[in-house]
DNA sequence: CTTATTTAAGACAAATTTATCCTAAATAAA
DNA sequence: TTTATTTAGGATAAATTTGTCTTAAATAAG
């Protein structure tokens, strides 16, 4: 479904959001501990999501990664997985036609259309504020 | 979503149902250009087909690979794509964690599950009958 | 039985994804 | 300003997926 990429930069965005919410800033080694990813590999996966203005990196002494504490509650799923996967999950799908559309589409099209929106829309509903709720919880749970 | 295997897989079995509906078997080159895969590839990837009892091969002169008239209409999307990609489809999904269940969910979980049952159910309900009858009445095309 | 034909299988190669490592750039503290 | 700290970026490596090629095995026709 998502890339392996994409997987550790929605979890670690769960992560930034929760210690945001702490007025903390955190690391990539504690994000990648936090998350059991590994760590040079999540370090590069955070570059990509400052650069699409997802989280914001601070360099430095007390520096680290965050999120504006005014722009939490407005972040969604969908924003991380365009930041890491692009939007081929939106838009391309089933048996990967070089050009399709309504007109001309592959055979599972009628199928996979309904099921591709639903997931289109389940990830730009989901606000990652709603998941680090759960998470802080206990309801939910970002490794084992 | 699927791999490109499992891309091809679909495609491929879709044409043989065609064929096998006109009593012919097809060879990897015809089915390769039928589907625009590599000829190769897509060879390997029919071999995997007759190992999980989806379609089956007939070797020597005037063989080639077809699927049992009386078998066409049970064949199901579900059957091709657990031969080619296995069931991670079906069972894992969102975030991977390593031992995931209801009581120890990721924070996505929730969200995830009802899209991965209704992908389960559209895939096991679809059968290849009724996506090969759609490109012969010309309503879906297997390539372009 | 012999031969031509076709799938099966395994070794190999290319491309992509995943992951690591080292150095540069930025920044804040002292 | 100097130094310690932390992210950014590029080179490299390992693993996986995708794709090719050659030979073996099976089978039907003649
Ligand atoms: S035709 Fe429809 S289902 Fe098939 S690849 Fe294109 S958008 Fe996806
Ligand atoms: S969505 Fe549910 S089943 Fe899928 S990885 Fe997360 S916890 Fe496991």
């Amino acid at each position: 479904m998502f890339s392996k990429a994409c997987e550790y930069g929605i979890k670690a965005t769960i992560f930034i959001v929760l210690k945001s919410h702490e007025g903390k800033r955190v690391n990539p080694k504690e994000i990648a501990k936090e998350i059991d990813s590994p760590e040079a590999f999540t370090a590069k996966i955070l570059q990509a999501l400052v650069r699409h203005e997802v989280i914001v990196s601070v360099k430095g002494t007390y520096g680290g990664f965050e999120i504006d504490k005014d722009k939490i509650s407005t972040i969604k799923l969908a924003d991380a997985v365009r930041a890491i996967d692009g939007d081929s999950i939106f838009n391309g799908c089933g048996l990967g036609l070089k050009s399709c559309d309504e007109d001309h589409p592959c055979p599972v099209h009628d199928k996979f259309k309904d099921i591709r929106d639903a997931l289109k829309n389940m990830l730009e509903q989901t606000s990652f504020e709603e998941l680090a709720f759960n998470i802080k919880s206990g309801a939910s749970f970002l490794k084992l």
